[in-house]
DNA sequence: AGGAAATATGTACTAACAACACATTAAAAA
DNA sequence: TTTTTAATGTGTTGTTAGTACATATTTCCT
């Protein structure tokens, strides 16, 4: 190996082009998208039947490659325009896993991307057979380390939640407060008191009241809000306004 | 490009061996660790002055390639360890930073780690001339996009900060609360009330009470304190216990 | 017309947060 | 030895957010 050649990453031309090549730029680097969607009152996750024999039947992650002129971000958006023809969706980066046996092709180091997109939408296409929305509570197993991406991702989620507006992501543009409460208990899987839900979201003053009703429910109708358009974020929070005072 | 021979990330052997070789391993990924204390009441970085032309007289941090049968955690161990003496640290990873242009000399994808090391600790040796405890501060430019990265690994810290007791790893094994407050106070840049965090770290009972006093000071002693054992941590929480319910 | 199912709303208890002041101790200076 | 200085150590009050909990109302369905 000539890695006394290479004292640090901060490499000096030559030192990359000539000597280091043949060793160091034998890890592929990837991306996968873990692609959140709410249906029928539950959370899935976009998933595609494993072609490789060492994990036939199992469902893996959509992932690419990353190419060599290609932003990481980009190839995640990339990867999420392919398989579902929606671009501007919301879109975070997570982790990379890089454990030198993660890919049994070769040594591959993947980002992970987590994704929260509207199933209703109109532009959302699937149209590979392989290719299912799988509710992420029955998920026990997954091709690769995918199981642990999702559930890194899930975790992820689940913070994200709590603290930033992003969940409307995962909701048509008109809701109702009883949607939005099953939406936040199928991601905690937890139940939550509808009063105290209510107040809570009352408080942050997220909201706009439509003064609409729902229209297709075999109840009374609630009333339909729309989440305020300061609020739409692509991604997460890019830190606006310091920490808040936990300590003291 | 041979693009279209690859379908997803999950190649097939024989894809990663042949066709997709020239093209995709032409990414070389690297780590680089953000190494904080805490000395003379400032937080510190532990960074080198950059040996390229294009960014004399800046500091970067420290960084490395990461061989091709070495995990990406156990690399940034590996930095840790040239450069500090040091293992048994607390480390983090925090992000990705992979756009084209991050690397003057070719395509590099770095992943970004924090560490917190205690500058007092004994085995801690800093040999080189050029790598320097930088008070954070006063660091307005860094070589490469290592000031983003830095920023990044520091807002990460401010959260962890507020919710983990991760802090400790920057503080000598006993400690005053006084100390514990000031540090508080470096990382999150804002002033405390004395009575109302000692209160706070009261509740949250993190702390053993040595029943010993400082003994350096020129002032009246305070007490001695250390962290719980059982809270010592040399990575960030894998989750335990399931998400506070902050949403209802 | 009646029943089923969901909406909408308020109060009392508790826990955490923020603002704030004074007596005590030890070292340092006079 | 006395005085001064600078930090330690502690408690209360008002406010805000969190939790637990029950009843009246509206709409759909039969």
């Amino acid at each position: 190996m000539s890695n006394d050649l290479i004292k640090s990453a901060h490499l000096k031309t030559a030192e990359i082009e000539k000597a280091s090549h043949r060793d160091y730029f034998n890890i592929a680097i990837s991306v996968d998208c873990v692609i959140f969607c709410y249906h029928e009152k539950e959370l899935k996750v976009l998933a595609i039947k494993s072609d490789l024999e060492d994990f036939s039947g199992l469902y893996s992650l959509l992932g690419d490659l990353v190419r060599p002129d290609e932003d990481l971000d980009k190839a995640s958006y990339r990867i999420l325009m392919e398989r579902t023809g929606m671009d501007d969706v919301y879109l975070e980066q997570v982790h990379t896993f890089g454990t030198i046996d993660r890919h049994p092709s070769g040594r591959v180091i993947t980002t992970a991307y987590y994704s929260l997109i509207d199933a209703k939408h109109q532009k959302l296409r699937i149209n590979n057979n392989d290719l299912q929305w799988v509710p992420v509570k029955q998920i026990r197993r997954m091709a690769f380390d995918h199981k642990l991406i999702l559930d890194t991702c899930l975790d992820r989620l689940r913070e994200q939640v709590m603290e930033h507006p992003v969940i409307f992501n995962l909701l048509p543009e008109k809701f109702s407060l009883r949607e939005l409460q099953e939406l936040y208990e199928a991601i905690l899987q937890t139940d939550l008191d509808r009063r105290n839900f209510r107040k809570k979201i009352a408080i942050k003053d997220w909201l706009i009241d439509l003064n609409e009703m729902e229209d297709d429910v075999p109840h009374r109708p609630g009333k339909l809000y729309k989440l305020k358009p300061e609020y739409r974020r692509k991604s997460a929070r890019r830190k606006m306004g310091g920490p808040r005072a936990a300590i003291a």
